[in-house]
DNA sequence: CGGCGGATTGAAGGGAATCAATGCTTGTGG
DNA sequence: CCACAAGCATTGATTCCCTTCAATCCGCCG
């Protein structure tokens, strides 16, 4: 039944470097149809795709954190997705007509975007159709990661997932570069991210403090044991780590200094 | 908190009908470029795509069931998808060299399959691009619904969304027409895919028995009251209810019968 | 007939939810 | 400048759903 040992991949799943480089340009051409587009900005909680919206449109988020969640008939939430700065959401409406999805800011955010139509003649320019199609697969293989950590990890563990993969996908495209970074998720929506409630995830917070495995504090996080962290929670389907082309650097001028300095790259915060 | 009234979304969430035609015509493409490869077949808990393969291929699945999985190094596994015939399977493995995850018939399956570049090449062909991505949302959408029905249902909704899913997508291919139908899935299957344990799927499957709500006996599966269902699991995230073209009936004369077996049609059983 | 995989059921324990109260920040308005 | 309220974080006590461990049963196949 547990025949097959841990079967470390090679450096993580990846494709080869041909279809590697079209991604890329693929990307590029998807990344300057947006930044054509005018800038917008969102405050905490206001919504970028509301659910039963009739036309829905495609999302690149320029700064700030955003969430794709659901609310079910009870009053509970779920979350299935956190977006982080230079992600693509709302791809999965394309062809829905009323998502009961929901894409949400947890912050202050700048984005820009298309309306679907739009976004799906971009499907058929050059490399941007597979690009596109590289996007859904990681934003899928996110979501699969989390259902693996709800359905077979304990509490424990499942914070450590969603602790580590902000911190992996922030320091992949470079918006941190130390230990530490500042997750502007409060406990009640981590607990809707992972299945749990508030208290619980409090408790837990606690607990890895405790252990010396990652310090959360207001909404600081210090990963402090990536290692004995990365151990915990292998065996998870992983990523694929994309090549990402860069976006300039910042929306509004004057927040960018010669060192980008993670908070204001994260919150806009001053 | 909980503002918004329950938004029944009108009919399920559809695109508009032009984009409905090019998704049917893209399906027909891709269903073609299968039927040209020979038939193969695969015997229960044989793998059609192994974890840790360099090359994996896609996969349109003809007869039975399999599931996408992982196993984590504790030796508990989840699985995240269920397939059924007509599905295309392995698409998220097109950028992945190495997948974590891998695709086991949970019975005996009768398939097609395209290596990746083969199936990349589809890619740029009319509307099989636009359908490609349609496909991956569908399957999105069932992992996404996954998820939430394990972070935020009880053991009895859990088990619910799972038969119901099954039911609903098996109707909507035409392979069962009655309120019955026979799932191939052992209880500890169920257990891997709700992120329980075999022990307490047994007994809600006897509690659900004994409301009266949905009958399990083997492997044969009886929804009793499918309102009463669907309103126990509504608001989680909805499919899409894609158009199908159809795929010849059975791929071994003998099998097909004036009016279709779903015995015959979904476990190759005489 | 014996063995095996799957299903079923019981008893006991634990992890997480629930209920409830208190503290801490922050922002707002007097 | 302070008071107050709102939202979030923290902690305790209790309950219960689900897991774990274990035994038995059933149908099937060699």
């Amino acid at each position: 039944m547990n025949e097959q040992p841990n079967v470390v991949t090679p450096e993580g799943p990846i494709c080869d470097p041909t279809t590697l480089d079209d991604l890329l340009t693929g990307s590029r051409i998807i990344r300057d149809a947006f930044l054509k587009t005018t800038l917008r900005f969102a405050g905490r909680d206001t919504k970028l795709i509301s659910s039963g919206v009739t036309d829905p449109s495609v999302i690149l988020i320029r700064s700030g954190f955003a969430v794709r969640s659901c609310t079910m008939p009870n009053g509970r939430r779920a979350i299935f997705d956190l977006f982080i700065p230079g992600d693509l959401c709302g791809l999965f409406h394309l062809f829905t007509k009323y998502p009961m999805e929901e894409i949400t800011a947890v912050n202050r955010v700048a984005y820009h975007s298309l309306d679907a139509s739009a976004f799906r003649a971009l499907f058929t320019q050059g490399k941007a159709g597979l690009s596109i199609l590289a996007w859904m697969t990681d934003a899928h293989y996110r979501v699969e990661r989390l259902t693996a950590a709800i359905g077979r990890l304990d509490a424990h563990g499942r914070v450590c997932v969603l602790l580590l993969d902000a911190y992996d996908r922030l320091r992949h495209r470079k918006l941190i570069h130390g230990n530490s970074f500042s997750l502007p998720l409060t406990q009640e929506e981590m607990a809707d991210f992972l299945g749990m409630t508030l208290v619980h995830v409090n408790r837990t917070l606690r607990r890895l403090r405790e252990e010396g495995l990652i310090v959360v504090e207001r909404q600081f996080v210090i990963i402090q044991e990536p290692d004995r962290l990365r151990q915990l929670v292998s065996g998870l389907p992983c990523g694929m780590e994309l090549p990402e082309p860069a976006l300039p650097a910042e929306p509004r001028p004057g927040m960018i200094s010669a060192q980008p300095r993670y908070e204001a790259a994260l919150t806009n915060a001053d």
